[in-house]
DNA sequence: CAATTATTTTAATCCAGATTAAAATAATGC
DNA sequence: GCATTATTTTAATCTGGATTAAAATAATTG
């Protein structure tokens, strides 16, 4: 077997492992998800997750980069295909929540950032917020094409990644639920941003 | 001292643990706040604790009863002042977010439910569920007298919820902000509700 | 197939933080 | 001030789940 094959099967579980530990973080919570519980959803057992990763503070650390990535590819992907501000926007939502139910999905809520050690929580705090600015800088662009309604771009950035963190909170899984989220959400979000002159005159 | 008084001390000090508590849990995250954390915000030693709660877990299950009932409190103080459903909307939001940032905060983020022991986490989540139908009823009573869009009510619903619920994820006490956030936020959930008709006509 | 490497398991530790017990201090009522 | 009750402390335990060590199994390679 090749070099790249073995690395391949090694990142394959491991990937795996850090899926199962999103599902089970979001689920369970934090403090209710043992190594355990984790290896359980794999079939394995507690001590092989240590091949995967040093201890349990890495686990999480390496969920939550995680799911900073895949929201960053998402924005990114928007970004690239987009072409309003609104447009970016609106495919940002639709990527970003396709992840969540997808297959590459679960994605971690970033519950226990705290409890990360110092360094890490650096990191994914500086993740975080290159994503929130990142997308603070879309809402600027939609309103300075006049796609989107002028609007204080802090708060609403925030008010806006609330809704999208807080999916997980409640959906569970359910794939007709998921259809709609990935089919409505992204128009329930985006309602509030609309610019009224523009849907005026359409 | 009259009977009342004592009850007065003990409810005085037992509410002061849990928005300690509260505060705890939303900057360091649950499994990142022990007990002593808890009695360190309170000049006590984490026995001390024990005088006013069972264990850790009725000290959560209290935090979120009570972010509950203020989450309740809000909703229903907006339903008897408010004329319009659009009204009552705008009113909740501000009314919840004061307080949130006011003296009566912090609330607890309800992110541990699953670890609460059974009968605990069903009397949450029945209050959490029982709320969520209420604020989706305002927002159907809304649609009906033409202040609020059409909309998936459901989905709507766990939109704002989402960002409501995620504010102290970001939000840590600067008092400008709080500021900015009961003056600002309510505007910015509410956009998306507004019906554009009546904007137009306005 | 033998040798090597990768992965997982079984069987112990280990420890921070929750919890309990008993004693000490503070408040209250008479 | 004395007796009683309320609150907190100090000093031990106790424990579940994280972690480690050593051994066993599975995959790979030449």
């Amino acid at each position: 077997m090749a070099k790249e094959a073995k690395e391949t099967r090694f990142q394959l579980q491991k990937g795996r492992m850090l899926r199962a530990a999103a599902q089970c973080f979001n689920q369970k919570g934090y403090s209710g998800t043992s190594l355990r519980d984790v290896a359980a959803v794999l079939g394995l057992t507690d001590p092989a997750l240590y091949y995967y990763v040093r201890n349990k503070e890495e686990l999480v650390y390496l969920c939550y980069v995680r799911a900073a990535d895949l929201g960053h590819e998402a924005l990114e992907r928007a970004k690239a295909e987009g072409r309003s501000g609104m447009d970016v926007v609106l495919r940002y939502f639709r990527y970003h929540i396709e992840m969540m139910v997808g297959e590459r999905g679960p994605i971690a809520i970033m519950s226990e950032i705290p409890s990360l050690k110092p360094d890490h929580r650096e990191e994914v705090l500086n993740l975080s917020r290159r994503h929130s600015l990142n997308f603070e800088a879309v809402l600027e662009a939609g309103i300075g094409d006049g796609s989107i309604a002028p609007c204080n771009v802090r708060m609403t950035g925030n008010a806006i990644m609330g809704s999208i963190n807080w999916i997980p909170k409640w959906y569970h899984g359910d794939p007709e639920m998921g259809q709609r989220l990935v089919d409505e959400f992204p128009e329930i979000l985006a309602r509030g941003l609309q610019n009224n002159i523009l849907i005026a005159e359409a």
